[in-house]
Parts: C-alpha cells; structure tokens; sequence
DNA sequence: AGGACGATTAACT
DNA sequence: GTTAATCGTCCTC
C-alpha cells in the first residue's frame, strides 16, 4: 500500500531535525523490539542529544569512520556502540545527512515483556532498574551490533519507535550529560520530572587525567 | 604496531 | 565512597 511507505516518509520527517531539539520529543516515546523471539517496549524517560559533528562529545565529532558511518546517513535508524569493553548503548539517528546527529537512550520504564526483561537482567534487584542507564537500556531490547542501522521507522522492523510527539511535553528537566570529558556545559541531558527509572546525575563524569601528551626536550 | 580511553555497570570497602 | 572488568576504536608513533 502506499500509505504504508507515506506513513515511514512521515516518521522519518518527525524525527529530521537536530538532536537538541528531539531529545526532549522522545520523552514518553516508546521503543519495541521483537529482537530474539520477544517483545519488549520501554517508555523513554530520559535521553542525551549529541549534535555529530557540530559537538566535541559525539562520536560522529571527527567524522565519519566504520563504526560511526549510520550517524552520518538519514534519520531514524539506530546507531548502536560496544563501549567499556562489555556494554551496548543505543541511539536514534536523526537530523540532516552529513550530522551524525543523535541522540542516546539513556533510560525508560519497561511497559511490555518484563518477563523476559527479568531473565535478560537477572543482576536487577527491583523493576525500575530494569532500563535504568543506557547499557542496562539496550539489554532489555536486546540491542547490540546486530541491531545496528535497524530502521526504526518501518512497520516490518524488529525494532520500532512509536507514539513520538511533534512538540515536547511541559515540565521536561534539562542537565549536563553524564561521563563524559568535553563540552560538559551543554545541558543536553534530557528527562522527566518524578520518574524512578531515571538515573541520578555523577557530576563530572569521568575524572579529566592530566595531559599525558608529554614531549622530552634535549 | 602500540597504547590510551571510553556516551558503563556491578561489586566492592 | 572506590575500583575491576574487558575489548573495540581511534590516535599516535
């Protein structure tokens, strides 16, 4: 039908514009995945935007690479990353093409499977800490490197963003997003008021280490 | 070719 | 509060 492929043109419009000013949009979005024989859906209550290569703090910063190459491609597809060695995080591209704009999953509350949540998280201790942080986000939907460039915008996609707002609701807080080094003026950290699957704020992030650029001189 | 460093989490003291 | 786990990616030499 054609009013199948009007209705992924118009998602993907929806989700066309700077990570900024999606981010708080995503407030209350869903996220499903049919991933590895389940479905899984998380309400999204907070997210980090990443301007691509306009921000110091995104991997798409340096341009395009291997890894970073579905950032800079259209929106609305999904950009997973391996990072610390152990843990997936998941993004929905958006912006123009060229970008690398996106913006980061960082926490939501499981509205569907928490059953199967419950044995792919066996470490959690209560419900709301099922999709508390973006690695901890990712394993509830089963989002690795398989999941990579997904489109999130298809019906017949195992991994679908639905109910996204054109404006974002009132009373959305804003903050410094959390661990990383550069540009951590930017309050780009977005989430809503009195959710429990929100994560508390680690100022800082990650300790600046003293430049060990270090050249000898005769 | 080598090494520093993570958009983190869990398990410690 | 601190720290180990653990490896792909990217920068530097």
């Amino acid at each position: 039908m054609g009013g199948a492929f009007d209705r992924v043109t118009v998602e993907r419009e929806r989700l066309a514009v700077t990570a900024v000013k999606l981010a708080p949009r995503l407030l209350g979005a869903v996220l499903v995945s049919e991933i590895g024989g389940a479905r899984v859906a998380v309400r999204l209550t907070e997210v980090e935007a990443y301007e691509g290569t306009a921000d110091p703090a995104s991997h798409g910063f340096r341009g395009p690479t291997p890894r970073t190459e579905i950032m800079f491609g259209p929106a609305g597809f999904l950009y997973c990353y391996f990072t610390y060695g152990m843990h997936w995080c998941a993004n929905v591209v958006c912006g123009v093409e060229g970008r690398s704009s996106a913006v980061l999953m960082r926490a939501g509350e499981i509205v569907e499977g928490a059953d199967v949540v419950a044995v792919r998280r066996p470490t959690a201790k209560r419900a709301v800490d099922y999709a508390r942080g973006p690695a901890r986000l990712a394993s509830c939907l089963a989002l690795d490197a398989a999941a990579n460039g997904l489109d999130l915008c298809s019906a017949d996609s195992p991994v679908r963003l639905e109910y996204v707002p054109s404006r974002a609701r009132p009373g959305v807080r804003s903050g410094p997003r959390v661990g990383i080094s550069v540009a951590t003026e930017q309050p780009w950290r977005f989430w809503l008021p009195d959710e429990p699957t929100v994560s508390v704020f680690k100022a800082g992030g990650r300790k600046r280490v003293p430049p060990a650029r270090h050249t000898e001189q005769p």
